[in-house]
DNA sequence: CCATCTTTACGAATTTTTTATAAACCGCTT
DNA sequence: AAGCGGTTTATAAAAAATTCGTAAAGATGG
């Protein structure tokens, strides 16, 4: 499982910072909320967020100087949100160090894809996002391989799909209707023949003696259940 | 002396690209103009630019298939601009690659202070970037050529952008899907005839026993890997 | 006209689907 | 506990569909 990104909202209206910390926690990101520029840094220093979004009015510190205090200590990612519209506010916020401008009203769904945008060029995801391990097999999404005790199991790409549906719920009982759901797509619900067939070419290719599996294992009545040890 | 930054503008109304061209050029960039989102491909292949600025509507090519396929082959930061304020575009245009988004009329020191924000956070141009080597192959993006064990390939331009993706991503699989939609556009990812045929002529040109490749190996049902050795 | 790109066709190899049959499992009766 | 339908599961093998490489015929654009 991916960690949630950190966004880091500045401002002191309650009314405001309570939408977007909804919008965002329900977009999947992870959100705290600062109310002014010194406690805003502060808990930078302790949380260090993926994005920041200031506001530019706020009490004790400017947006302006939070952001030029900010990009001293960090690239972190700036949008600064504000009522002014004037183009000499946006240049200095910009040139201040921040890495976006909106001006409020603004619409919720543009804010997530600026921040997408945002997000999306600061540092490339970490590697091996793209692997699954588990006992002695192992399956690159990326380069479409899988492997047990290190050796290629040559798999043909439906069973390469079961597999991995199989890998990700490890330990889970999965019904038939759901696998094939998951593998063939939802109008072959009912094909339970071939779920049999395949289960029973993915354990002549990973069980030493396939009728008596070990890792796949049957569930009867139920579906099927893959076991890594 | 540092060399100036390039930026290229992609835009069809003269009106706009004369003011673009002066402001811009007098504020220290090396500018060029592409009529239109094939000529801007084309132009950036062999002037690499720092930053992309185009608008959405255009004849032959949207900005937003532009957006698509400079990302597809680059990181450059590009600004959309447009006269089209509504949300749903922008947020179209920013998850196709735009960096930010613009709505016509704009300030030209708005557009001044985003362009430098953008480059800001660009890690400054490596020269010699647009020279790629691995084993006896060798690509130069700018002349447009590439060798093999020093001789000339001559690869028309299609087979030129295919074996430039598959460099690019040497020893990783790619798959069908991904190399057309990088190599032909959005548009022909369901085309693999063309794969089919281009990785022949390709193979053609570079192995010793095309129908034995050693360099470009086949990941059957999934793509292609180049493998330089 | 020429180089390049697109489209079509076909055989070989591989995978997926379908079909057939044997084996295993459950609840029930005797 | 043994036996018996009815159902589910395992396995093998056929038929059908898909992919890949290749050649070559149209189409396109300068």
């Amino acid at each position: 499982m991916e960690a949630k990104q950190r966004i880091l909202v500045v401002d002191d209206e309650p009314q405001l910072t309570r939408v977007l910390r909804r919008s965002l926690s329900t977009n999947g990101y992870d959100v705290r909320v600062a109310g002014d520029g010194d406690f805003a840094l502060q808990t930078f220093r302790d949380w260090p967020a993926a994005l920041v979004i200031t506001d530019l009015a706020m009490p004790n510190m400017s947006g302006l100087e939070l952001c030029r205090r900010l990009r001293s200590i960090s690239e972190v990612p700036i949008i600064v949100l504000s009522v002014r519209g004037e183009e000499k506010t946006k240049v200095e916020a910009l040139d201040a160090g921040a890495d976006d401008y909106i001006t409020k009203p603004f619409g919720m769904d543009e804010l997530l894809a600026r921040i997408r945008a945002a997000l999306r060029r600061q540092p490339p995801a970490d590697p091996g996002a793209h692997i699954l391990e588990a006992g002695e097999f192992r399956i690159d999404l990326e380069a479409h391989t899988a492997t047990q005790s290190g050796k290629d199991l040559r798999l043909t790409p439906k069973e390469f799909d079961l597999m991995v549906h199989l890998f990700r719920n490890a330990g889970k009982v999965l019904t038939h209707h759901s696998l094939l759901g998951a593998v063939w797509g939802g109008d072959f619900t009912e094909q339970t023949e071939y779920l049999r067939v395949f289960i029973g070419q993915l354990r002549k290719k990973i069980e030493m003696d396939p009728s008596n599996p070990r890792y796949i294992l049957t569930e009867p009545w139920i579906g099927y259940r893959f076991n890594p040890e």
